[in-house]
Parts: structure tokens; sequence; C-alpha cells
DNA sequence: CGCGACGTTGATTTGCCTCAACGATTGTGG
DNA sequence: CCACAATCGTTGAGGCAAATCAACGTCGCG
């Protein structure tokens, strides 16, 4: 919960009764790997915010095929930011790749959250606009770079992330097949 | 300008007081086809919000091959969400497809328009969390469809846009070449 | 009218996928 | 703690979607 209030508090101001409020909103879990904490189709959707662990969001296509949009790790926030807000069942799904403890709030809690304290507006504003400025890079990246490309520049902006992530779900969320994702790594490694 | 206060009070409430607070804050500026609003390596960057006309957004790679972020058209919001709360330089450039009116403010006048009217938090909270999920839309799009099913999804998803769009420019936002959409069009057209 | 930008079409090339087989690693029950 | 299965990663052969390159038609505009 401390590590929450750190976050938040890089962007705005938390009173201890805030911290309270806090504190009562979000409820804590626990998660095994490989277990789920929402699936596709699922009404009941919530914010999670990583305490420790690793966590993927994945989509599962027409053909069953799984897309990974993301990771979070601990400091990090999950979850279908998109439904969240209009009510719909959401399409993603999110499991823990790591044994996971996390914080989470619904709607509801997020609302009341909202209404009390009005500074959690700026503070998620800020969240969500630097997520887009990330995504817009991504973007950029998918379409101008070399899947080899992209690869180093994961390695580089996000090395925290090496060892924690098995290669098929990374070569997912670079776009490409887990088979072309080694021989690449083969070809950075042996130029050949 | 009554474009915006309309925009803006689909999610919040705005009195008098505010919309002339608005109104003061942000410029109008008119630009005709093919000039910039922004240029990449500008250091003085705005938020802008279209009344009439059609922007582009797009990063220029290292090999100077142009990449179509977005598109805004009337009511939309442009700009580089990204590097507007960093100060960095920004690496997009923003032009007009067709002749357009614009308001816009830059990152002086948004902080000073947050801290009079915290109601604007929430409506940019709501505006980015609703981008951003637009965004994963459009990652899961490009990872499970082919190019040919991501055109029609786009014709079918934003059927205004239609004829206001050179084909080359959406061919840059598909994340595919300008020929290889006319063959699509060609075989979606005659089957062959 | 003539130029330049845009769109089209075809021939060829290529980055990445698919399929299949084979190692390596992990996890689980006996 | 080992045996075995299951999952994951690697490697290779062949195929396809989309890129590249080049030539030509067409349209808007000075």
């Amino acid at each position: 919960m401390e590590l929450l209030f750190k976050n938040i508090q890089r962007h705005v101001s938390l009173n201890d009764k805030e911290k309270k409020l806090l504190a009562e909103t979000f409820h804590s879990k626990k998660v095994k790997r490989k277990q789920f904490l929402q699936e596709a189709g699922d009404v009941s959707r919530y914010f999670y915010f990583v305490l420790e662990g690793c966590l993927r969001t994945y989509y599962t296509d027409k053909d069953g095929e799984e897309h990974v949009l993301g990771f979070a790790i601990e400091d990090w926030w999950a979850g279908d930011y998109a439904s969240l807000n209009s009510g719909a069942a959401s399409i993603f799904s999110i499991d823990a790749l790591e044994d996971a403890e996390v914080i989470y709030a619904d709607k509801t809690g997020m609302d009341k959250l909202y209404a009390a304290m009005p500074q959690l507006e700026k503070y998620f504003r800020i969240i969500f606009q630097n997520a887009l400025a990330a995504q817009f890079q991504r973007i950029t990246n998918t379409n101008s770079f070399t899947a080899e490309e992209r690869y180093v520049a994961f390695q580089k902006k996000y090395p925290q992330f090496d060892r924690r992530i098995p290669q098929k779900y990374l070569a997912s969320y670079l776009g490409i097949t887990p088979e072309f994702l080694s021989k690449l790594k083969k070809h950075l490694l042996t130029g050949k």
C-alpha cells in the first residue's frame, strides 16, 4: 500500500485521511503464477496496481491466437482502461506470469475516490497521458522498425523485464512468432 | 468555440465565467492545406482542438519515411500529448490536409486552466482514457488482422473520413504502402 | 497547356509465418 | 530425488503477405 501512496505522491499530495480512504477502497489479492485476475467476457472489472510480481494483459482473436498488449510489474497499473469507463464486457484477459500481489478497485470504488479526492483526477490524467504517449511510441516503432530493431529497443527500454518474461509472450508483444524471435536472437549473437 | 464548450460539457459542467476563461486562454488560428501547425523538433508545443478541417499527425523516421499516427477533424483533439508533459522537443509533426480552423493552448495555458477549473482534469482524464483504449484497439487490430481487414475495419469505424484523406496517408496510417493499398482496393472491388 | 503529385499496375524480392521435428527446461507424482 | 510428461525454445524447409522498384495513366493547378 505504501508503494501506491508513493506512486501517487509523485504527482499529487495525500494527507492521512486520504491515505486511509485509499486503503479502505483498494482491496488486496495474491495470485499464483498462471492464475487469472480477469478473463475476457467478464463484466466486473477492476483497476489493478501491482505490489509484487508480473502480470500479462492479452487478447484472444477469432482464430484463438493470443496477442499480448502489455506487461505490468511492481509499481505499475494494469486493467482494461477501455471498458472500465464504458461498462461493456471486457475483451482482454489478465493473468500472472509470476506469483503476484496486487491491490484493486472497481468502477464504483474509483468513482467514490474521484469524488472524495479531486486531485486523483489529475493523477490519473497524467498516468493516462503518459500511457497514451507510450502507445504512440509503440505504434511508431511497429511501423518504422524491423522485428530485430524492435526487440533491441525493447531490451534497452525495459531492461528490468529481461529475465522475467517468457520468450513466447515477448514475441507476441513484439508482434512476431516465437520461432522468429528465436532466430533473431541467434542472428544478434552469432551474426549469422 | 461553442463546439469546444459542447464537447467538454459532454463530461463535465461549465458556467459562464469558466467559458470566458476558456475563451481567453485558447487562441484561434486558420491554416491552409499543407501548412504546418507543428514541426518535429519544435520546443513550443500546443494542444489543438479542431473547429473545421482535417489535420494529420505524423513521424519522420531515420530513413526519411513519414508514418501517420492519426487524423483529426472537427470536434477532435490533436497534439503531442507525450512531450507536452515532459517539455522535451517533439518528434511529431502536424499539418493540415484541408484548410482548417483550430483553437489551441500551450502548456502554461493548460496548467492555468487545470488550476482554475479542476473539473477539466476529469474531462481530460476521460479523453485520454478513451484515447488510450482506442490505441490498444489499434494495436490489437494490427497484430491480428491482415491489411485488407484493417482497411475494411477503418472504413467501417470512420466513415466520415472516407473522401477526406488522400490514399497515401491512409496507407501510412494502416501501416502499408500506397501501392499495396491500391491493390487491396482493386481486390475488394473486383474480387481479383 | 504542361508540370508535378497522386494513384495504378506488374515483376520481382524479402521479412516473417507455417509446419514439423528435435533439444532443453520445468514441474509433478511416485 | 528421480522419471517422465508437458511446456518451452531452437532449427530448418518451404510458402505467403506485403515491400520494392519501375513504368505508366490521370488529375488538379499554376
